[in-house]
DNA sequence: CCATCAGCTTTTTTT
DNA sequence: AAGCTGATGG
């Protein structure tokens, strides 16, 4: 057989981490070290050697990036079956396949973050603890942390001693009990009982272990405990783990991950071949240089090298601006302006610290009829024409998941109201059943009025009717549901919902015909696994807009990083933590930073609107620790209802060049592109006067003073 | 039972 | 700014 991949072009470390057989294999990958590929030639490699593709299990961040993954290896091998996705889908499959082992029925709902919260609040309800100090935010941040660490409810119990403790594993154990009794696991769920059923069956652990002979994870930086404990469980029989990562690049220490995964690495795999990835691909050494001048601030890493491969290009831009608004419109006009030069709009991407700054950049986007993309994938489903449908197929799918019954039977008037619904749940639990059969034998609830109870029952004995139909595929099953529910009667002229109603069946129908066996389960579990970056379209012929966050594994050609203040980037909370979160907010940084291949803007705004407050921000320290001199001209908020164009802008600022040069050598001055610099040399020309400056930043440069538009550094604007 | 509105709180990041 | 809660009136 003719090898399928050429690994000719790879480097002497790349080929090493392609090449590396059996055993354990630790790939220290710097970004823009060409990683993805390294990991697609090795899964092509593996098969090309006879490993068959089924017994090979690869890993990755998101549903988006696995999806990629299989593209590219189907491209570089012609064999397919291997097993790629996230660690979550990777629990649902281990989960559904063992049953019984992990004691959860295969039909489990996942619930979601609007799901988990109402159930903590109830939890918190049956505790009857007062509000103020056991939020349900605050709870499920708690609960979550435990199940990160792998404590169950039991192991929390004995060691719970204080007030808060004591109180929070009462909350802990309520809210597992509503769990169950609605067959749902919450994301954190699906992580700790495979983690647990894989502790405590040897024989399912050995039977991964066989189906998946290879095993690889990347980003292994942002594992937790239960997905080390996951990854360990199937490698532990041979050893084949290779696992892919850069401890500069740890974003998720505020769920759970822990760096330490990666770090002690050698330590869990003493026979582990470490292959270190420093040369970069992608950025220009402008970009790089000031990527690895930031990220050496963090004292908590393990030093590495980051060579740049690429021609000197652009030096970053820092740029001052008034608020917001005058941000957006920054980085509007030059999106603007690179897209007149025929830049591609895929190449332009704008990320910002929290997603509600997403909001005025569109605005700044929309006034200049620019194309752009928000990429935030679970906005789609929580819209709640889409949530609503879901609901009643949920319902379908699990019948105990009381959520799903509450949403499904509120969608629209049907006269069921509150109080009868809180009577429905009072009989339901004194029965011991679901709400759904608690309403199927609505007519013995004789707390509720006879209308009522009539009511109940035909709303139970539709979705039982829907019940019949749950077995193949969804979309023509949503469909039904659609009409036949009574929704698409109450949406009735609403355009939009129908629409978003049109794109998710659409959607379903799609599904139904990629996989083989479509079914509403498994459908509905997969829809609840769909992430943010999942609707990332690299083709869409649209500047991104998304967070840092989700800026993760991707690369731009123009990248702008705005809202650069104290108290957004770092933000606010992590200023507050302590040093390790202030360490994580200059990763994010980095992060964002290093997925720039060829410029790079950065923008603070010296006052911004957060929470519908009007804050006044200096800028982030992390600027500071780029080489930033102080700020430059502002960017001016456009002045629509007030005001003539002369107040826009401040004309002090403008130096007079009619008269004699009003400079001097040695003297600093500041360029609103350059930042702060000082005079070497002045040629007096008259009106096409030239001065010398050599910038902080190191460059010198020569510029037509009437263009320049210098400023006098210390002279202070009011 | 249901719609509406005033008043209140709101921890970023995501699977 | 926006979403949620509780109160009010139809």
């Amino acid at each position: 057989m003719t090898p399928s991949i050429s690994i000719d072009c790879l480097t002497a470390s790349q080929r090493q981490a392609v090449l590396h057989k059996d055993g354990p294999l630790l790939v220290l990958a710097g970004p823009g070290s060409g990683k993805t590929r390294v990991i697609t030639c090795r899964i092509a490699q593996l098969i090309d050697s006879g490993v068959r593709p089924w017994n090979i299990c690869a890993i990755t961040f998101t549903n988006k990036a696995a999806e990629e993954m299989r593209l590219r290896v189907e491209r570089s091998t012609p064999a397919s079956g291997v097993y790629l996705s996230t660690f979550h889908s990777l629990c649902v499959w281990i989960l559904r396949r063992y049953p019984e082992e992990a004691q959860v029925k295969a039909n489990f709902s996942i619930f979601d973050a609007g799901d988990q919260q109402r159930c903590m609040k109830e939890a918190i309800k049956d505790s009857k603890l007062e509000a103020a100090s056991f939020s349900p935010a605050r709870m499920l941040e708690y609960v979550s942390r435990l199940k990160n660490e792998l404590e169950d409810v039991e192991d929390f119990e004995s060691r719970a001693h204080d007030y808060f403790t004591k109180n929070a594993a009462q909350v802990y154990r309520r809210y597992q009990k509503i769990l169950k009794l609605n067959n749902a696991l919450d994301f954190d769920d699906l992580l700790v009982r495979t983690a647990f059923l894989l502790r405590d069956h040897p024989e399912v652990r050995q039977s991964l272990s066989h189906r998946f002979h290879y095993l690889l994870i990347d980003e292994y930086q942002d594992t937790n405990r239960a997905q080390y404990q996951i990854a360990k469980g199937i490698a532990l029989a041979h050893h084949n783990i290779c696992v892919t990562g850069d401890p500069d690049q740890a974003i998720y220490r505020w769920r759970g991950a822990d760096i330490g995964n990666i770090l002690a690495f050698e330590k869990d795999w003493p026979e582990t071949v470490v292959v270190k990835l420093e040369e970069n691909f992608r950025s220009t050494p402008n970009i790089l240089g000031k990527a690895d001048q930031l990220i050496a601030f963090n004292t908590r890493r393990k030093q590495k090298k980051l060579i740049a491969t690429r021609p000197a290009g652009q030096d970053i831009e820092i740029q001052t601006c008034d608020d917001e608004n005058a941000e957006a419109r920054y980085v509007a006009e030059q999106a603007q302006a690179m897209i007149e030069k025929k830049i591609d709009p895929n190449e332009i991407a704008v990320f910002y610290r929290v997603n509600s700054m997403s909001r005025a950049i569109e605005e700044a986007f929309v006034q200049r009829q620019l194309p752009y993309q928000v990429v935030r994938g679970i906005e789609f489903y929580a819209r709640k024409e889409v949530r609503d449908l879901l609901s009643y197929l949920k319902l379908m799918a699990n019948p105990e998941d009381n959520v799903a019954f509450d949403r499904a039977i509120g969608t629209h008037s049907r006269g069921i109201g509150k109080t009868s619904i809180e009577r429905l749940e009072e009989f339901a639990r004194i029965q011991g059943i679901s709400l759904l059969s608690a309403a199927l034998r609505a007519e013995q609830v004789e707390t509720i009025n006879r209308p009522t109870r009539l009511r109940l029952k035909e709303f139970a004995q539709m979705i039982a009717q829907f019940q019949q139909k749950v077995q193949g595929p969804t979309a023509p099953l949503m469909e039904e549901v659609f009409t036949a529910s009574g929704l698409a009667g109450a949406f009735g002229s609403d355009e939009d919902a129908i629409e978003n109603i049109d794109s998710l069946i659409s959607a379903a129908a799609a599904y139904d015909r990629r996989v083989e066996q479509p079914n509403l389960t498994d459908y509905l579990q997969m829809v609840s696994l769909y992430s943010d970056s999942d609707a990332y379209d690299s083709s869409s012929g649209r500047v991104s807009l998304m967070s840092l966050h989700a800026a993760k594994g991707l690369e731009f050609d123009h990248v702008f990083i705005v809202g650069l203040e104290d108290g957004v980037l770092p933000h606010e909370r992590s200023i507050e933590a302590g040093p390790e979160d202030m360490e994580e907010e200059r990763r994010l940084l980095f992060v964002g930073m290093t997925r720039a291949r060829k410029t790079l803007g950065i923008s603070y705004a010296r006052h911004r609107v957060i929470r519908g407050q009007f804050i006044r921000s200096t800028p982030s320290q992390f600027l500071y620790e780029i080489g930033f001199a102080g700020e430059s001209r502002a960017v001016q908020s456009e002045q629509w209802d007030s005001g003539s164009d002369q107040y826009m802008y401040e004309p002090q600022d403008v130096p007079s060049v009619k008269t004699s040069i009003p400079y001097r050598v040695d003297e600093l001055v500041e360029h609103s592109k350059f930042g702060m610099g000082r005079i070497k040399e002045i040629l007096d020309l008259g009106e096409d006067s030239i001065v010398v400056v050599k910038f902080l930043s190191g460059n010198t440069k020569s510029l037509m003073l009437k263009y320049a538009n210098l400023r006098k550094v210390g002279v202070k604007e009011q």
